[in-house]
DNA sequence: ATTATCTATAGATCTATAGATAATGC
DNA sequence: ATTATCTATAGATCTATAGATAATGC
């Protein structure tokens, strides 16, 4: 899911650059922006922690440098799927199933991006946060459908809280929610039942006749 | 919302306690556990710094009182809105709007579950989390439910990624997610709006017949 | 030669403790 | 007298800098 781009080798620094945004992903997810510390993510690439440094000018670059290219991956991502569908229903459908697979491929990031949603208002750590691009995606979507008839008329930031809310919680809260054993978010028939749930869902609240 | 218990007049430092616990729960709602400092939550009160641990022995410590206290609150607050109701259905939609109700009316408290939700497995910020007792009344309610041939067999992790997932994000997410002007989310026709979604996605997961 | 990494540490915080002082309420 | 709060600071981190050293690759 990380871009790998060209195909020519890389050179240490580079190696060891893109190891550092690996780590960084996974220590941010797990531990937050604040607890997470750059001795940790050092470890996990294998340097010492001063060595960070000659990659990144301080924590907080690298943390937006990671939440930057996670938003222009899910963009990217998500525009593929799209492509060459133009009915607004099944673009909804495309776009909902694009995320999931997205959030369930890249934990971490949708971890990121659930922890950005508790932060308030913007700040340094999330300018414009989740939003923006991706979500004004959804947003032209719906504007659609409810133009063009299909979808009764509802207001967008509905859905979005349902849809890309309940993904982030699939996905982040498997060990919390699950009764007993925790479920497996990656699983194939898992994730098959939820995505049929997330269609019900939106069929329901923007009432689309069977399909 | 917040306990207020009996009305016998409090002594200085029984106010001074419950102000330290109120202005924790802003301040560590604004900015999570770890960039939440001390000093702020004293400013609040009108003390200084050290004049928080003559009341709690440490930042853990005040945080988990904090926390408990969330929970049972909300506990108590979803019983007393259940009481009496005993079809699973109408229990259901209880405890859905009990829920967002109690996160409009205490949003700082919304924003604290919502984080705790992005913590991965339990730690000491979070031993057993949201989870617990709310969620098993909402389980147990589901159960009800499916065994009375109401519902239709669906595991309850997905009503409860879709429910609580989306009202905590409806509370937290109003300046990122509204187009232009972030909605109010304690608006009482938007609120209204919100919950006959939420009634919509329950009937159409749960294939309950019109009603 | 240039690029990459290391050691050592300065500087900035932040929690928490110790001991002094002020306010409260029987 | 007891309860509540203050001042001052120890101790523990953590990021980031400076300068030295090692590894890379033309």
């Amino acid at each position: 899911m990380i871009a790998v781009s060209s195909g020519r080798k890389l050179t240490k620094g580079e190696a060891t650059r893109r190891a550092i945004l690996i780590a960084a992903e996974q220590r941010f997810a797990e531990f937050g922006y604040d607890a997470a510390r750059l001795e940790m993510i050092a470890e996990d690439v294998g340097i010492r922690q001063a060595g960070i440094f000659y990659y990144f000018p301080s924590k907080l670059e690298l943390f937006q440098e990671l939440t930057g290219s996670i938003h222009k991956d899910l963009l990217a991502f998500t525009q593929s799927r799209l492509s060459g569908a133009t009915d607004p229903w099944e673009r909804l459908m495309l776009l909902t199933e694009a995320w999931l697979d997205f959030m369930v491929a890249r934990p971490s990031a949708a971890r990121i991006i659930l922890r950005s949603c508790a932060n308030a208002s913007s700040n340094d750590l999330y300018p414009e946060a989740y939003s923006s691009d991706v979500l004004s995606l959804l947003r032209g979507i719906i504007r659609e459908g409810i133009s063009s008839g299909r979808f009764t008329n509802v207001d967008s930031m509905y859905l979005v809280n349902l849809l890309s809310g309940s993904i982030l919680h699939y996905v982040c809260n498997a060990e919390q929610l699950a009764e007993e054993h925790a479920y497996r978010p990656e699983d194939p028939v898992e994730v098959g039942t939820f995505k049929s749930i997330l269609r019900k869902t939106a069929r329901a609240v923007l009432e689309i006749d069977g399909r």
